[in-house]
DNA sequence: TTGCTATTACGAAAGCTTTCGTATAATATT
DNA sequence: AATATTATACGAAAGCTTTCGTAATAGCAA
């Protein structure tokens, strides 16, 4: 626990961690079907079962293996994780200025009206000190 | 020119974008140079020509051999390719909600009063519809 | 029981990116 | 001119991730 752990999840480990924070708890067959459904590319069975058991070995996911049909759940905090990959995109992508990314972001976003206010509450919330 | 381009450089490649795109046209010697000043790990001079020579392969730089030091320039839009990857990054990771990434952005972040206000100014330009 | 289906386990191939060694050539130095 | 330095070219190895074929097994159905 003292040692620092590097969170740094492959595409498909997070495409199929997205499912799991989704859904929680979950066999490999629905992990498999859930990204079928949604992606365009269809994965094969074996791959997603291989893939998340490789996700146990890291410890990105642990896994019940009680019954025939094991079941996998995330290890890893989503918020965490999020944070810990949004350091990184900011830093690679816009050389680490994190303003000019939302700047992007919100510009390019169609925000409705309720998110905008969202973030002008928020900015309240940290102009005045959090 | 018809088709579209499809961005997506590889971590190496990013970084030598961002200092194409940060000092302009540049040397393999140069953008070697700089990127060991910054980074922790040494990189050999000749991986970074052979990304470079690749990158200009895919034309994401390119470069002029008139001279026998070659100079490479980026050939892909910083803001374009920022926005492109801001939307892959959005979707793999916070399953394509921008607002919830930006909420993340500005919590974490220790933004400056004039950034904020640099915020709340494209707010209300977006409230204003444009 | 006898087969049929679903699941795990495993290894290896395929596909990428990164790294490096070496050869060759151009330029600079002495 | 001879030597040293610097640059490009190229291929191949190393390192990862993804994909798939195959085997073994458990559970279900006829």
């Amino acid at each position: 626990m003292t040692a620092k752990n590097i969170i740094k999840p492959t595409e498909s480990e997070l495409e199929i961690l997205q499912v799991l924070w989704e859904h929680g708890p979950s066999s490999v067959r629905f992990v498999n079907d859930t990204l079928n459904e949604k992606g365009t590319k269809e994965i094969g069975y074996t791959t997603t079962l291989k893939i998340m058991q490789i996700m146990a070995e890291k410890n990105l996911a642990k896994r019940n293996t009680d019954k025939r049909t094991h079941i996998y759940d995330a290890n890893v905090n989503e918020s965490h994780t999020q944070k810990h990959l949004l350091k990184n995109f900011v830093d690679s992508t816009f050389r680490g200025s994190a303003m000019k990314m939302v700047m992007q972001a919100l510009g390019n976003h169609n925000a409705s009206e309720k998110e905008l206010d969202e973030i002008k509450a928020l900015i309240t919330k940290i102009e005045k000190g959090e």
